[in-house]
DNA sequence: CGTTTCCATGGAAACGATTCCATACCAACA
DNA sequence: TGTTGGTATGGAATCGTTTCCATGGAAACG
């Protein structure tokens, strides 16, 4: 691809390798300290000093090297944001949302992702560290071993998003799962369902457990069959949504309805049925846990469990923010909700999900 | 929220505000060059002092600070990767494969989202250069002016992604449309299709041209219309697909086919298709640019010209340390590929296509 | 045994900013 | 006029590393 090399159409600095603020004290014809003193904003500053350095920099087109002003200054203006899997839309949408609040409020953010694996949160938990992020926000994995304990050691304001870590006294903001999952639960017990397949998210997580722990609850208090049989352990990622599906229908009394813990899990849970020929909101109802925009264009649009990603993402900011000024905010839990749509309505009389049907 | 303070059940280092190499070199008994030496695998270090400040580091759990080392080694083993929207699922891929291979090079990424803004770009173009990141891996927007222009001026390692900028001299890795376009074009005119409508990507990008300019191409050598009408201009956001049916329904000849240029105006296209109880791939034929994992699950599944997001990102981050290197590799361009689902497999027969219907 | 070579080491100077401290100036007051 | 007080300024220390340079000792060579 031939382009044209870059043309010198206006007046543009020399070289300009590095410019440092000694450069720009020189130019302006004044100290360091007092060049240092303009760029931030110090009240003490003269008319004069604050022209002739604004002049000097723009002339010279100089940006100060963060490293530096964050190495004396012990701020970085830059947050962390680990999230297990940017490739879930979730976290995609907590992402953008992070990102756009903590941009507003004058921090970077660096992304990191700990691909639902301990050993990568933890090297982008020491990665972080070590750039001395002014905080960090995390979904968190596994226990408290591991890297996460020097977020308490080093005292570095945290904030745990979507799950939390045992015995970690960081404030976190989460979802109320029960609330959701119960009125799946009591949805699909309302169309007579009794045996619900549940493909729960892993345990290592806190949202894995917190909603395996909901979903039990919920099928004890509505009658139905409690069979263990019936919930396939996964791990968040859309494989293991086919894996489960695979592994239920092949029960000798396989489920009518499958709730999906997560929305890649569902992803992967309707391409299997798909494959194997199985309609769904005829043939087995489905309802997934996390609201992604195009659910509700497949056909038949997918039943969910949604909550605010935005919110969310808000709130963790403000609250790390907080946590950065010495406060020590409130966790906050937020709602769930059951968005019934076409994929939930059949009912177990449907023909093809009396009898087991092998499949390879 | 109760939760048990943190426990010391394992022997800890005391309070340890801040440790520096200092600490550890007094620890170790050795001076603070030696203890550097060690800790950057200097080989001039003997086997005594490398244990000693091994035995150091860890007592003390002592993490090197990143902002010093940048500054005094001008590397800071990050590089920045500036996409233009985190929750288009192309560009999640994208960041998830970036990360993951520089990482595995030893480089943490900086994760900046332009939200397609040009100001939001420039925003983040100055933060990663004053970061000093040690590359900078971008899908630009707009023309060489703003702050982009610096990538030049300030010789910073700079590789172009998905997008190109006219007149910067920069190697990019992109996709060659041209090829993907055509065969969905004479796919269409092969089922008799005559007038195609496209939803365009927006002309700021190069994305947006060259497609736009392909889809051209094509439909006039096909012999279909050229129709000037038929091409309705979004900005590569979901809203901006809706609008485009929108307007282009409304025509006195509407399009018999829709050919959308990204994925999520494609979303945006299925969402008003539905509302508007238009049958994909019965009464319209649709084809999106960009394969994402769940077009697939759609019912009709979708008709995409594909790429591979998981090269491109592989390549760049390889070009990228060529870059840094001081090399100076060839620009690469990817092949695309039409997939053909069921989404396009209606012909311009079909009865609802044929007279207008005014929506509001 | 004396000289050269090599290697491990420590002191100290960077890196580029911020910030403490002392100073010089000017206005205001007694 | 002498003291006070406030303000703008520059010099220099500092942040935590890396790296240059000089040094000392041991090994290798004649």
């Amino acid at each position: 691809m031939e382009t044209i090399p870059y043309q010198h159409d206006e007046v543009t600095p020399v070289a300009a390798s590095t410019i440092t603020i000694k450069d720009v004290a020189a130019l302006a014809g004044v100290s360091v300290a007092t060049a240092s003193r303009v760029l931030s904003g110090h009240p003490a500053t003269s008319p004069d000093a604050r022209a002739s350095v604004a002049a000097a920099v723009t002339e010279l087109d100089y940006r100060p090297n963060a490293q530096a002003r964050a190495l004396r200054s012990t701020r970085s203006d830059s947050i962390g944001l680990l999230v297990s899997d940017v490739r879930n839309p979730f976290f995609a949408d907590l992402a953008h949302t992070v990102e756009q609040a903590a941009l507003a409020a004058g921090y970077v953010t660096l992304l990191g992702n700990a691909n639902e694996r301990k050993e990568q949160q933890d090297r982008y938990l020491d990665t972080l560290i070590s750039r001395r992020v002014d905080g960090i926000i995390v979904a968190p994995l596994g226990d408290g071993s591991g890297s996460i304990r020097q977020l308490i050691t080093r005292e570095i304001p945290t904030v745990f998003v979507d799950r939390t870590v045992d015995g970690l006294d960081i404030p976190s903001v989460t979802t109320d799962s029960e609330a959701g999952i119960r009125q799946a639960v009591q949805h699909l017990a309302a169309a007579g369902h009794t045996r619900i397949g549940y493909i729960s998210g892993p345990q290592a997580t806190s949202t894995g457990r917190d909603r395996f722990a909901a979903f039990t609850r919920a099928v004890a208090d509505s009658g139905l069959s409690q069979d263990p049989e019936l919930v396939y352990f996964g791990d968040y990622q859309a494989a293991s949504g086919s894996a489960g599906v695979h592994a239920l229908l092949q029960l000798n009394h396989p489920p009518t309805a499958l709730l999906a813990a997560d929305s890649l899990m569902a992803v992967g849970a309707i391409a299997i049925l798909h494959k194997l020929g199985r309609r769904i909101g005829t043939d087995i109802a489905l309802i997934a846990f996390d609201d992604i925009e195009w659910f509700a264009l497949l056909n038949p649009a997918l039943s969910v469990i949604t909550h605010s990603v935005e919110d969310m993402g808000r709130i963790a900011v403000d609250m790390l923010l907080q946590v950065i000024d010495g406060a020590q905010p409130e966790s906050v839990v937020l709602p769930s909700e059951l968005i019934v749509r076409a994929s939930s309505s059949s009912n177990p009389t449907s023909p093809a999900s009396v009898t087991s049907q092998r499949t390879n």
